[in-house]
DNA sequence: CTCAAAATAGAACGTTCGTACTATTTTATG
DNA sequence: CATAAAATAGTACGAACGTTCTATTTTGAG
């Protein structure tokens, strides 16, 4: 049945040749409630949204909501997807405007740390916290889940891999792309959970010596 | 309403002064519902639990396992506590028999990361999953978590500030303690969303290293 | 402007949620 | 062993859940 919704869309938006933007009605009023979505995600976790209370949030019906997507489940992965896209916009993106290296390094966890940090996601990352929710759980949220997650993660290890080649760095990958991973979530349990103002900073600190603060200029 | 639960429970165990051990039937039974309880948390979250599906894990009905704790709120409490208990009983104490320094760092570590994947524990540790469900959201589950967490994370620092004292080491303890959460984080969803069976043993390594793997004997 | 198609609303379904109240069984004291 | 107290089951309630079906409104191509 979720095929049907998926094969409807795609169709449509292929046929919309006098449609120049390609967004129809639904399109925009998909993308409105997607944004919606997220940012009450970010709050209540992707598990906890209900198509009521979101429908509510958007000023639709219940009914209304749920025809853009078919069920709760293809919502939550509408919604994951929304923020794998934004977090490619506002992370991935403007990471790789920085030089490879250190700088790239950097820039990673500058614009990551930003993220979890947005007024638009007053609850802090959804995709971290829905990691958690769905980690003990099976399912196709959850293979979505793992599979963003882990892709950012091999970027991760490609942006190290590049530094030790351009820079004068000797950072193991795997090491490096768990360090960041740990550095970002403890950050974002001191900024979120204890209200720990001085998190980001320390974190970046930490990072910047993590990926060779110290390191001595080429001789 | 929930006071009165706890005031009636104190009053029990105080005069209980004829059952030796303090255990009436109802202390034995919201054990075990605590312990099922837990073990469900693990898996589904522990705002995902639910009274009707507890009872039936613990085959008991709906409002007899409800009348141990008043309310799903009061529930939720009790989970939190008696899961730190566990988390005192299977971690902490036990790294505290480790001799302070570089040590006892190590054996934090190593019964952490053991916990969250103890196999009474099928979905990882409850309560940094909860930790992430419910720092967007207010309330007094979400000050129990942190309460706790923020303890445990001033634990840490202690024993940093120890080896600090003990060993010949120079470890910051704000950047120390980030780095043990951190590490036990992305060790976390390393091994329980991506199935990375070499999650732990890069932890243990990244840990060694940063607590003083590499440092000069005394002069 | 027309009018079929698309988008949305409304109502209803069976289920499950948390909670309250009342029986009934079980416990443990005197 | 009797018996009050405690523990548990049973039932019921309104609310909210996800989903489905049928109107009704809105859109946009001809």
């Amino acid at each position: 049945m979720q095929e049907s919704f998926h094969t409807v869309r795609t169709t449509i938006m292929l046929n919309a040749d006098s449609n120049p933007k390609g967004m129809t009605k639904a399109n925009r009023t998909r993308a409105q409630i997607l944004d919606v979505a997220q940012r009450d995600a970010s709050i209540l976790g992707i598990d906890a949204l209900t198509i009521g209370g979101l429908a509510k949030s958007c000023g639709l019906s219940k009914s209304g909501l749920n025809a853009h997507f078919g069920s709760k489940e293809a919502l939550q992965l509408a919604v994951i997807d929304a923020a794998a896209m934004r977090f490619r916009i506002e992370v991935a993106e403007p990471a790789l405007i920085a030089p490879p290296g250190r700088a790239r390094l950097l820039a990673i966890m500058e614009y990551w740390i930003d993220w979890s940090q947005h007024p638009s996601r007053p609850g802090g990352c959804q995709l971290i916290s829905a990691a958690f929710d769905f980690d003990g759980l099976q399912g196709v949220v959850r293979d979505s889940l793992n599979a963003w997650i882990t892709q950012w993660r091999n970027g991760i290890k490609v942006c190290v891999s590049e530094a030790n080649a351009v820079g004068n760095l000797k950072l193991e990958p795997e090491h490096t792309a768990t360090l960041a991973f740990g550095t970002y979530m403890a950050q974002h349990i001191e900024w979120h959970l204890m209200k720990d103002e001085t998190a980001p900073h320390r974190a970046m600190e930490s990072w910047r010596e993590a990926v060779g603060g110290h390191q001595r200029p080429t001789p």
